[in-house]
DNA sequence: GCCGTATCTTCGATGATTCGAAGACTTCGA
DNA sequence: TCGAAGTCTTCGAATCATCGAAGATACGGC
């Protein structure tokens, strides 16, 4: 019986968090595709070296991705399939978001 | 044909932002049971009225919560079940994480 | 109208995140 | 071993979120 040091909500509000900056949302759906390396995720999100590691740090940190050297690139992964769980929820729950405000719209204009 | 002055990701980012704040994730979970008062959150979350307010709000403007006043009380309820997909995708992906930590740990003690 | 209860908003201080720039580290090939 | 390419880390500045305190607002009962 383990002396839990962090409550579940707090962890589960950390990994939200981690999903709470567009360029990491970019990055794990980009990997949807498969392993990238850093240098083609930077070409994609347009970062800086920099800015890339950072948010590849988070996301390793929170255990998302994982990471394969290959020469002097390294390759990133998604850790857990699920993730795409997350997004897709995410969009889920956006996409109805815009098309109730379109509803909206649609009755304004027809006023 | 739509402007988009705003990119998808970035949109995505702000939900789970808003779900990144231990309170916040605690308040929708309560919300799971139905609707309740700021009153009965609070007594649950523990929180000051001006801070329960302020995650309540920060729900709101999210759109994952409606409020309706009855009497002097406002009574909470989550505006899209389909959060609590989102905090279901979240827990799986940290039991998993904390199973895998258990193995390590199991190995560990047994060599 | 006035009071008490319940909730909301605002404000300033504090703490956490992000950004851009700089430099360090690792690997490979010459 | 040296240099170049790719990635990572660190630092300070700027930006953003959170907290606690205070006051503002809305409602119902008297």
């Amino acid at each position: 019986m383990p002396h839990n040091a962090r409550p579940v909500h707090e962890v589960k509000a950390s990994l939200f968090r981690v999903l709470g900056h567009p360029a990491r949302v970019r990055i794990l759906e980009l990997l949807r595709g498969g392993e990238l390396s850093v240098g083609a995720l930077r070409a994609e999100l347009g970062l800086d070296s920099g800015g890339a590691s950072q948010h590849l740090a988070a996301l390793r940190q929170a255990g998302l991705v994982d990471a394969r050297r290959q020469g002097t690139s390294v390759f990133y992964r998604v850790a857990d399939e699920r993730v795409f769980d997350l997004l897709e929820a995410g969009r889920s729950i956006i996409s109805r978001r815009l098309s109730e405000q379109q509803s909206l719209l649609d009755e304004l204009e027809a006023s």
